[in-house]
DNA sequence: CACCACCCCTGGACGC
DNA sequence: TGCGTCCAGGGGTGGT
């Protein structure tokens, strides 16, 4: 399940990996997790019945082929490998999504699942691997052309969200606080784990209308959404199951949890045994005691 | 527009 | 052991 804190450990491993790197070789296994200019609009529709959609030929450009890597950036829970030709590749990971960078002669513990790979000029290779196939992959000439399309409709990036944009982004909306921060739209990094642990963190209950919180409220949880993601990618992110980084190494952040995961179990701060129901059609963990 | 139910998909947990 | 059932989750879509 990665969120912001997973991606952007992601981003730095592969950073270091990839950067200057020349793509040598670029293979596309499922052409439905891959969405390139020219296809049907919106890409692979997964629930399309009826007729298949007519997808356009890849060529080797469209995932980087012959390209060098100038750099990997991240919006909310997004990457975007970025050609010095200008061609970025976005990619989602989805809730089960890798891309594992495997030395020269290094092989993949599992090669289920793999969706697309790449071979990087000193040997090394780069796998996309997402056994649930929730995420995928966008190819854009560049840029510009990945914000229009993708990321402008994202609201500000949770690791850096000041309250004034989180005021906004709760304002009149009477959705429960928690469905809020799941909402890309609103503010975009946060997943169900880092919002329960922040909803936490600033006491606020998940259930409460998002346009009911105070301006107090909106800066504690802000700043508490800011600490819990920064504290998360310190450690490197939370590997509950499936999550790794790039160099296939899990994070350390779960162990520091306060809530999710923790249904019925002793509260951190009061011991009172912590709530658990259906917010927002997520499983959602909070002290009633403690948030209000 | 805002909100919500539902669907996509696989693997792990659990019950029998 | 093996089968069935349920659940997890981000996000897109279509209905109200």
């Amino acid at each position: 399940m990665p969120e912001l804190p997973e991606v952007e450990t992601v981003r730095t491993t592969l950073q270091t990996r990839l950067l200057g790197r020349v793509i040598e070789r670029a293979t596309i296994k499922r052409r439905d997790m891959l969405v390139v200019p020219g296809d049907p609009p919106g890409g692979f529709s997964r629930s399309a019945r009826g007729a298949a959609p007519r997808f356009r030929r890849v060529r080797a450009a469209d995932l980087l082929g012959g390209d060098r890597v100038d750099g990997v950036l991240r919006h909310g829970k997004q990457l975007a490998i970025v050609g010095a030709s200008g061609r970025v590749l976005c990619v989602h990971l989805g809730m089960s999504g890798a891309l594992l960078w495997r030395a020269p002669g290094k092989r993949l513990e599992r090669a289920d699942h793999v969706h697309a790979h790449w071979r990087l000029d000193d040997g090394s290779r780069l796998v996309f691997r997402d056994p649930r196939r929730f995420g995928g992959l966008w190819s854009f000439p560049g840029m510009d052309n990945l914000r229009l399309a993708r990321w402008d409709a994202l609201g500000p990036d949770a690791l850096a969200v000041t309250s004034a944009q989180l005021g906004r982004a709760l304002a009149r909306s009477r959705r429960p606080v928690k469905a809020a921060l799941l909402d890309q739209r609103a503010i975009a990094g946060v997943g169900n784990i880092y919002a329960d642990e922040a909803l936490f963190g600033s006491d606020i209950d998940p259930r409460r209308p998002a346009e009911s919180l105070t301006r107090t409220e909106t800066t504690r949880l802000a700043r508490a959404i800011r600490g819990v993601l920064a504290r998360a990618v310190r450690a490197r992110g939370s590997t509950l199951r499936d999550y790794r980084d790039a160099d296939g190494d899990p994070g350390a952040f779960q162990l520091a949890h306060s809530v999710y995961g923790r249904a019925g179990l002793p509260c951190h701060a009061c011991g009172s045994p912590l709530a658990s129901a259906l917010v927002g059609q997520r499983t959602s963990v909070w002290c009633n005691a403690c948030q209000a």
